[in-house]
DNA sequence: CCTCCATATCGCTAAAAAAGAATATAGCGA
DNA sequence: TCGCTATATTCTTTTTTAGCGATATGGAGG
């Protein structure tokens, strides 16, 4: 039951679920998935943690960044299950749709080390 | 969006996903459902509203009765998916186990009118 | 109509979750 | 090793949620 709460909480909050949606085109770092959804660093990082101990993300160091990826379902069969659907799902969602446009032009080099 | 994280929402509570598991053997009266799970009526009461406006539940006044049901899937299409899934999911799980071996033995005839 | 009963709603309290600012940490380059 | 940078963690505040007791509602039976 603890790992089935803990999908549904995980997918229960629109940041999350933007942040699964903006995975399935891209992996990105922090400050990426930061600048697209407008929020604070810490909140992003909390949102981040969060998914992954659902299983729904992963992460993985690379120098300074820490990229993010959608889970590979292996560790939680609801996380695998929602994975799946939300492949399709959402992908009308204006707000998704609008954050997707989004993407191409957030980019990490033009992010960090400014505005800070 | 709102109707994804209206269902994800519902179903990120154990006593509403219980609910939805009783509901997959029997037809139940909020009475019977308090029972089930030890919770308070008011408690039962504004659940089952929730599992309702997700589009996962719906009601059926019959009498002073009001009985649940599991709802069809037609007004949410993320209820219908998930519905679907919570047919097999968490039927091993001991909280779940445990509470539908004690179904047969709750009966409303038995409940209601009595302890209050 | 009056009463009773099952359920819904209201009011309140406590616990959990979300947010951001500030600080700590870890890895890179010089 | 020193400083810089991306990210994690901590702290605090605000909002949301879960729970229960008490009251309101609506239907049934007398």
């Amino acid at each position: 039951m603890r790992e089935f709460i803990k999908v549904m909480k995980a997918l229960s909050d629109p940041s999350r679920v933007k942040m699964v949606k903006m995975l399935q085109r891209k992996v990105m770092c922090v400050c990426e998935i930061q600048e697209a959804l407008g929020i604070a660093q810490s909140t992003a990082s909390k949102h981040l943690q969060i998914l992954e101990d659902a299983g729904l993300v992963s992460h993985r160091k690379e120098g300074l960044w820490v990229n993010y990826t959608l889970g590979d379902g292996s560790q939680n069969r609801y996380a695998a299950s929602l994975l799946g659907n939300l492949r399709h799902w959402l992908d009308e969602d204006p707000g998704v749709k609008d954050m997707v446009g989004r993407l191409p032009q957030i980019r990490r080099e033009d992010i960090c080390a400014r505005n800070r």
